[in-house]
DNA sequence: TATAATGTTTGAAC
DNA sequence: AGTTCAAACATTAT
């Protein structure tokens, strides 16, 4: 569920409720329900891996983090962290984070740094990426105020896709190799996204969870990188450490 | 069945 | 005071 582009197809499955008046709200959450009663949702948006929903002075943020779910108009056998009931239909949430944020929403999220927002801004991007040379770049790439949206999944498939290894220092990475993969990591963004839609994700693959390099044959390594120590998967063959 | 995994925050420990 | 690290949360596929 919870990469960036997965956050988008929610999003997108709640543009039913956009405008439309809350008519329930319950849940586990120990947000302040009470705030959103009766209210009128004005937009759904999404930040990476958050889900913003709109309110005129406030945002509730809803992160799934590793195994959080949802449902539209339907239940799962258990009980809902925040349940939102519109007049013509329901959106449950289940084992994610809820806040409440004051304020509204464009005054608290910078879009320029998200990877699927129109707004996403490559030369930001690069600045910041020049501000922490000594970082490895499977950390840079999970950096969320860099790569908003960026989990996992797309760390490994957009390295491979570029052809740089995990555990290159950032500083020692050529200007237009990180310039690439600026954009390959927003472009497989979207490319996830449109095969998750299809339910074709994974046998996209490249290597994430693979055993063989597809280039070159060569046995794949599986090793958890930098300091964040998540699993990388790589090929030392075809990914250039700098 | 035990394990590990798409993530992040928190607070203790150093 | 800044960093590092384990714990916590919770679900599902293998």
């Amino acid at each position: 569920m919870p990469e960036g582009p997965s956050i988008v197809i929610l999003k997108e499955s709640l543009i039913q409720f956009k405008g439309k008046q809350l008519i329930g709200v319950s849940g586990n959450s120990k947000i302040d329900q009470s705030r959103l009663a009766d209210k009128y949702v004005l937009d759904f948006k999404s930040w990476g891996k958050h889900l913003l929903i709109c309110f005129d002075d406030f945002t509730v943020k809803i992160h799934l983090l590793m195994f959080g779910s949802y449902t539209v108009n339907s239940e799962k056998d258990r009980a809902a962290r925040l349940a939102l009931t519109f007049s013509n239909g329901y959106v449950n949430f289940y084992s994610c984070s809820v806040t409440l944020l004051e304020g509204y929403v464009d005054d608290l999220y910078d879009f320029t740094s998200d990877v699927m927002n129109d707004n996403w801004d490559e030369v930001k991007a690069l600045e910041k990426l020049k501000e922490i040379p000594d970082a490895l770049v499977c950390d840079a790439l999970l950096e969320q105020d860099i790569f908003a949206g960026v989990g996992n999944i797309i760390k490994n498939e957009t390295l491979f896709r570029v052809r740089i290894h995990p555990e290159s220092h950032v500083g020692n990475i050529p200007n237009t190799h990180l310039q690439g993969l600026i954009t390959e990591a927003r472009n497989y963004s979207f490319d996830f996204l449109n095969w998750r839609k299809e339910f074709v994700l994974k046998k996209h693959y490249l290597i994430y969870n693979q055993k063989v390099c597809k280039i070159c044959n060569s046995k794949i390594v599986r090793k958890n990188t930098g300091v964040k120590n998540r699993r990388s998967f790589f090929c030392e063959n075809c990914q250039t450490k700098y």
